[in-house]
DNA sequence: CGGGACTCCTGCCAGC
DNA sequence: TGCTGGCAGGAGTCCC
């Protein structure tokens, strides 16, 4: 899935479609995603002027004016995509077949859309079903089951040297599964917490504790924030990352693959220049790892 | 309680 | 070419 910067491209693409306009229709072909949709989800939806879109962690948040929020959660293969009138991508420039691997032209994949009072249409897919849609009052936010344990936005003051050293203290987990974690950081996958590892040159085997050793603030934790914002800001700036399933609003790819130090490069040479090390591949809970086992300790 | 394994579901790709 | 096993941007739940 679309992780923070994947997330945070699709809202973006989304706002100048879906802010200030009012949702005409809404169908829902699919309730079971991996919640089920709330009762009378579509009807709910239907007429309401979204008023504002948001991101918290992985989760697009559409504030509409009746003070409900519709919540969006792409999963591993959810992905969004905006057709206009004609049925073509809204992307200018670029055509889009809406029957295409990357269109949604009803395809079988394809549980939600809603079209806005312009005759846009917003289209929900996701092969896996992974993904989520919530329908609930604003004033339910802070207690949301799926929000209340999240930790800190990344990209926010809120992360700091202290805040991960608490976090991390008498942590026996490794680094990795730490940075994973959403109720500590939330909106970090399996991609970027790889290469934020990397370039903080930390190996994702160690403990989480060894960063937090009681007292003393290792200086090596805010190298690691300072990474971590690097690599989601840069990650953003290049419309995300393209693997299999994700795409930008608009139908395009994100960029930020190729600038992948270790995701996915197992067995390839390690692209920090002067280190003559080999990425590898591992697997911790279930989800591989890719490191340098060279250059990060 | 923390941490790791398992689970949901479908598609795709390498290898035989 | 056709099947099979393994793997995939997530994350909640269960069990030790």
């Amino acid at each position: 899935m679309p992780e923070l910067p994947e997330v945070e491209t699709v809202m973006r693409g989304l706002k100048p479609v879906m802010e200030g306009r009012v949702i005409a229709q809404a169908e829902a072909r699919r309730p079971d995603l991996r919640l089920p949709l709330p009762p009378d989800f579509a009807r709910r939806l239907e007429g309401r002027r979204v008023e504002s879109l948001a991101r918290r962690a992985k989760y697009i948040l559409a504030h509409l004016d009746d003070g409900h929020v519709l919540m969006i959660h792409l999963g591993m293969t959810g992905r969004v995509s905006v057709l206009g009138p004609d049925g073509r991508s809204a992307h200018l420039g670029e055509f889009h077949d809406p029957q295409g691997p990357g269109g949604a032209g009803g395809r079988r994949h394809d549980h939600v859309v809603l079209t806005m009072a312009e005759g846009t249409r917003i289209v929900y897919s996701d092969p896996r079903r992974f993904g989520l849609m919530d329908l609930f009052p604003a004033a339910e936010l802070p207690s949301h089951k799926l929000l209340k344990h999240l930790g800190v936005e990344p990209l926010s003051e809120a992360l700091d040297a202290p805040y991960l050293a608490r976090a991390f203290a008498g942590k026996s987990a490794p680094l990795k599964a730490a940075l994973l974690d959403q109720a500590i950081i939330a909106g970090l996958g399996n991609i970027y917490v790889c290469e934020a590892l990397h370039r903080s040159k930390l190996s994702p085997r160690r403990t989480a504790g060894s960063l937090a050793k009681a007292g003393k603030l290792s200086p090596r934790l805010g190298s690691l924030i300072g990474h971590i914002r690097a690599v989601l800001a840069e990650a953003i700036a290049a419309g995300g990352s393209t693997l299999r399933d994700y795409a930008r609003a608009d139908g395009s790819d994100g960029a930020f693959q190729r600038a992948f130090a270790v995701y996915d490069r197992a067995g390839k040479p390690c692209a920090r220049p002067g280190c003559a090390g080999t990425v590898k591949r591992i697997v911790q809970a279930n989800r591989s790892t890719f490191y340098c086992p060279a250059c990060q300790t």
